[in-house]
Formats: structure tokens, sequence, C-alpha cells
DNA sequence: CTAGTTGCAAATCCTTTGCAAACCT
DNA sequence: AGGTTTGCAAAGGATTTGCAACTAG
């Protein structure tokens, strides 16, 4: 984890910019939820524990500018609020969502299933993928087993 | 065009909803410009030309019913604002999108690739599918041919 | 030192909501 | 006539910004 956030501030370093108290509580926050998608707001929370004088607006100027850095990765999903993960390495982040209508749980697929996909956009469309996002909405095995339980069945075909 | 305001008509009251001359000019605009994704306040202004008197929260009130009628589909990039796709049938609206990130030119793919990822999804996570939406970010071929020409060519290796 | 950075509060942007008036069916 | 819908303006939530004080390198 050290090694990780020494990395970080060399990258800062190299673009001018410091690496202060703020912005490396806030990095080690993003660190230790990795499996997270945290909102701004959420690792403010969080930061806030480690550096309570810490400003919200701090917050967003760090993840803008981690982001822009490619450190971090400016999510977002249909809610309002943008989150943020850490980047795995420096390149590629490619994962897919799952996430489900009803009980708004969201888990997500490693695999990347998409490679001859982008071939095909390359060849057929002359477009060079950087990065792409895929996104399932749906119900989820839990909620699906729950709603079987409750109604017998009577959801499909209300005509 | 006059038979699909007709579907909708008849969509609302069978809901209980009212199809007014603001909604029907909403609903106008949507058809006039299916081929691109307007946001709230881009189809304010298109409205504001048929019915001027019409006020925005109106707009936002009549999409967003629209959207929970299932008449359009709310697609989130990660603009900051909501865009609004009439919906091509009642159900499926698979595309994906192009999304250039040096001229933020997009485009559209309607192939459905994902057929048999999702089905694969179905079998080995029990997730049911209801919408997906697949987002490509990278350069398109307009941009790569002028980024040839521009420079010989030292972009890919900073190394 | 001194440019980059911070915290606060005010400002912005998009979207939603309260409410009385106006309207569709 | 009665519930819906409208327009306005004010409220709301997320994010940004101005600015004087502060601090990392």
């Amino acid at each position: 984890m050290e090694a990780r956030i020494e990395k970080i501030k060399q990258q800062l370093q190299s673009q001018g910019y410091k690496l202060t108290p703020q912005r490396e509580a806030t990095v080690r926050v993003l660190l230790e939820n990795e499996e997270d998608h945290l909102s701004a707001e959420d690792v403010f929370m969080l930061v806030k524990d480690k550096a309570p004088e810490i400003g919200l607006a701090t917050v967003y100027r760090t993840l803008e500018l981690l982001s822009e850095m490619h450190v971090v990765e400016k999510l977002n999903f249909g809610d309002g609020v943008a989150r943020y993960d850490l980047r795995t390495d420096s390149n590629k982040h490619h994962h897919h969502h799952l996430i489900c209508v009803k009980c708004g749980s969201m888990s997500e697929i490693l695999e990347d299933w998409l490679g001859p996909l982008e071939e095909r956009l390359e060849k057929e469309y002359g477009f060079t993928v950087l990065d792409h996002r895929l996104d399932f909405q749906g119900i989820c095995a839990k909620c699906r087993a729950k709603e079987a339980e409750n109604s017998t069945d009577s959801s499909n075909e209300p005509a």
C-alpha cells in the first residue's frame, strides 16, 4: 500500500502537484475501499475520520485531480452522483456491472467479455476503443427468488 | 407519425393520463429528433417553438412521465445532463454508443451484439437482464485521420 | 520563499416541488 | 364538475468556484 501511495506521489510531483496530507488521506481512503464505488460524499465522510478538518470541496478537487491523472476513474450510474474507482493499473479497467433494479445492488463481472467486439469496432467502424462501460440492468438472483416465493407467478404477462 | 402519437395517447389514457397540448408538442419534438439524444433543456427549446408558453418544469414532468411509461428512455452519459430517447418499440432498445473523446461526437451501433452475453448472465449469474447499456469511449475514425496527418506519429509510447 | 492548496461560503447547474390557476374529458 | 396538469418561482442536491489564509517542498 505504501508503495502505491509513493507511486501516486511521484505522478503528482511529475506534474508539479503536491501530495498534501488531505490528498494522501483521500488516496488512502480509496485504497482501503477499492471494492466499492464511493461517491464524493462517501469519500468525504471516510476522510473526515482521518483528517477531520478537511472540506468537501477539497475532496472534490482531489478526486477531479486524480481523475485527470487517470489514478481514479469517475463512474456514472444513473443516480445523480459521480462515483470514483481507483484504477487497477494505469491503463485498462474493464469490468461490467450488474445493477439490480429491485434492490439496487450492484455486482461486477471482472472478466472482459468484450475483446472480440472491440476488434470488430476497430475493423468495421475505424473506431479506436480506449475504454468502455457495460452495465446491465435487471433482476438479481436474490430478488428473483424472492419474487417467486411471494407471488406464485403473475408478473410477466399482464396482457 | 400521427399513428405513433395516437398510440402514445392510448398508452397515456390507459393509465389515466391525458395527452395535453404540451405533452403532444413534447412528443412531436422527440419524434422529429429521433436521431438525437436531447437533454431536457434541448427539448424545452424546441418545444417552445411550437408552444411558447410551456414551462421547463412541464417538460421535465412530461419526460419523466414518458420515461415511466417506457415511451422514452432516460440516458445518462457522463456530462451531468440526462438525455432522452424515444424507444423504437415498447420493449427493447438495445443499442450501443461510440463516444469520441476527441471531438465529442457520438454514433450508434444498432445491432445487438450482446445476446450471447445476456444468455451467459442468465445461466451463470442467475441475473435476468431487462436492459443494458454499452458505451465505448475512444477515438473516432475522423479524429484518428486528423491525428495521423497533423503529427507524423508520436503519441502512443511516451515512455 | 512562493506557487500550489486549503476551507469556507457563496454561486452554479440541473432537476424537482409547492401551489393556485387553468384545463381536459 | 373533478381530478389532472400547468407555469411560475422557490427549493433541492451535487458540484464548482472566489478568495484570503496556509503550507509543502
